[in-house]
DNA sequence: TTGTATGCGTTATCAT
DNA sequence: ATGATAACGCATACAA
């Protein structure tokens, strides 16, 4: 190891490549000022039980007239921690996922976390490239919507031994920790409800399946649960669209004007996609849930003030996101928390179902 | 400057406080591998054209065997560039804000900045925590939603030389760049609308103003208009309150229980609370707009497709985040874009709006 | 076009 | 309890 030979500190600070033409002030400074070395501003800051009561008084002090704090990078470069974590949700326009993202950045930033967000728009190419990018950010955690990604983003998440759950659906069986719900066992509860009242014959007016495994698992507890009851819905009375109440409106209608027997129950994949069909039906004079029964999910505000108020479920996303965080947390410091988390959808039963005609 | 005296690269890089003990490599590893100096895999990724073709596919695949990318905290450290941009929104649970973020995200990513997200809950205090810190992140470049924040906040920003731009609200006067709608003019031309249906006497359902420059400028907007007209909102016809269809309905009864001369419009705060009033006027009897006009802003889809459908103006906020961002962009590049920019609010004139009953 | 050497701001390992 | 100094991983003047 060399041994100073030459005046090596001292020379070495003054010759800053560019120095610092900005007012901003760096750990060194506040050193200088607080008449300390640059080891004892840092444990100011990281241990401050290690050093005495009057120093660090001082330091403070230093710090407060050069209006400094420390800079992230130099801190991720030297501790090999960037407190940074992500988080991958399709998009941010559907609240469910926002308030999730809303849940986690809280439960982080309690923790001196900074949340970095990533949209894939429900492309799962983007959300590996967005992982990519939160990689090279030296991320410490992430969460990733659904397990419906390319195997290459969990074989990043896992080569760097990148701590992460998948969020939102739940399934007993996954290979990743899962913090969520049961998207399969929420649409068999909903089918049950409606064969319960004697409905036998279903239309599913639904998200795009593609690329969705919360929407596939959807469709199969509502598969499966009719098929237990010797049930299927007919290929023309499956409807997938878009989250909107047009398409909702839509859908009806085309149900409505075709030929051949009609459904007297229609699942749907949303609260707005419902309130469409809620909508068209008192466009077409449909009697609710007299002559159709009709159901939604997630539970917007909007779904108790209808008249008739929508039979729909309910999940708390921001609870989720505060589960996700604090699974996350624990791992980070070494507990070996459960492995996932199921959250349950609370069914809302109000007027939009009722007993299948005749 | 020190010559070098004692073997210095090789013999450090060996010295390496803890080897790495994951799978993690770093440039020189590659280096090595491809058989080059640092400098020129760091040119590959930096400056591509600088190097040989046959080199760089060398590199490239050297990187790829080994499957490295930059680390951001070196990168952020040596170049003094962290490719961090911020925004601080007071939440993520209105879609005009998420929306925004989404608008600002897509145009960063495509130039490589990483949107970092700040939720102030309403609470300026807490913007100015968020604020520090992005600042000790290095964020390049800042978007705050309103200017009803701290002196702190802007002073930092300044100080820190960081660009920023006020989004959502646009004020011609303001001492800062604003990207967004001028929420008093939106709010003028609502009342005058409604004054030219010859009405007189009017309620307000409005968000909390506290804080809330972007409400308060609403309120002013109204009242500046009313006045113009001779007219005025009487002290017991102004409710403020949550963003919610409760709101609006409890706000409309007891507007409707209490004595005295009622309103013949209403002008609300958002379209969740106009679509609450237009609720509450249902379940009472009340003929809209034969009795009452109703206003809202936003334009939720409901809006339209609610009967009647309500009268309310449009705003495209992923519009604003993505000019925001490339407002912030541009200042980045040294260019000198253009201070502020003004997006408009559209009038969308349905029929929860009518001619003042007698 | 490529390599050498050094600094970016902080933390951590020593030694004192 | 405090100080000196070598990393951390990368970028960039400068030299070749």
């Amino acid at each position: 190891m060399p041994d100073s030979l030459d005046p090596p500190a001292a020379a070495r600070t003054t010759t800053n490549r560019a120095r610092r033409s900005t007012g901003r002030s760096v750990l060194s400074d506040v050193a200088k000022l607080a008449g300390v070395s640059t080891a004892t501003v840092s444990r100011v800051y990281n241990e401050p039980d290690k050093v005495s009561a009057n120093v660090r008084e001082r330091v403070e002090h230093a710090a407060l007239t050069l209006n400094w704090f420390p800079n992230a990078a130099g801190r991720a470069l030297a501790s090999t921690r960037s407190h940074i974590a992500g988080i991958i949700i399709p998009t941010l326009d559907d609240r469910v996922f926002a308030s999730q993202v809303s849940g986690m950045q809280a439960a982080f930033a309690a923790r001196g976390i900074t949340l970095v967000l990533g949209c894939s728009n429900y492309d799962p190419a983007q959300a590996l490239t967005q992982v990519r990018a939160m990689l090279a950010r030296g991320v410490e955690a992430m969460a990733v919507v659904s397990e419906a990604h390319p195997p290459e983003l969990f074989d990043a998440l896992r080569l760097y031994r990148v701590p992460y759950a998948v969020t939102y659906a739940y399934r007993k069986d996954s290979p990743h920790t899962c913090i969520g719900f049961d998207n399969h066992a929420a649409y068999a509860e909903i089918t049950e409800h409606l064969i319960g009242l004697g409905h036998r014959s279903f239309a599913v007016c639904i998200q795009p399946t593609r690329d969705n495994d919360r929407v596939q698992a959807r469709v199969a507890g509502i598969r499966a649960t009719l098929e237990r009851h010797g049930l299927a819905v007919r290929p023309e009375h499956m409807f997938e669209g878009e989250s909107t109440m047009g398409f909702g409106r839509r859908s009806l209608r085309t149900i409505w004007q075709a030929p051949g027997e009609r459904p007297t129950a229609i699942i749907c994949g949303n609260d707005h996609i419902a309130l469409g069909v809620l909508r068209e039906a008192e466009e077409l004079g449909i009697a609710i849930p007299g002559e159709l029964s009709v159901t939604g999910f997630d539970d917007l505000e909007m779904a108790q003030e209808i008249r008739p108020a929508l039979t729909t479920m309910r999940v708390d996303t921001y609870e989720i996101g505060r589960l996700a965080a604090q699974y996350l947390l624990d791992t980070l410091d070494g507990k070996r928390p459960q492995h996932g988390h199921e959250v349950h959808a609370l069914f809302q039963l109000r007027h939009s179902t009722g007993p299948a005609a005749r």
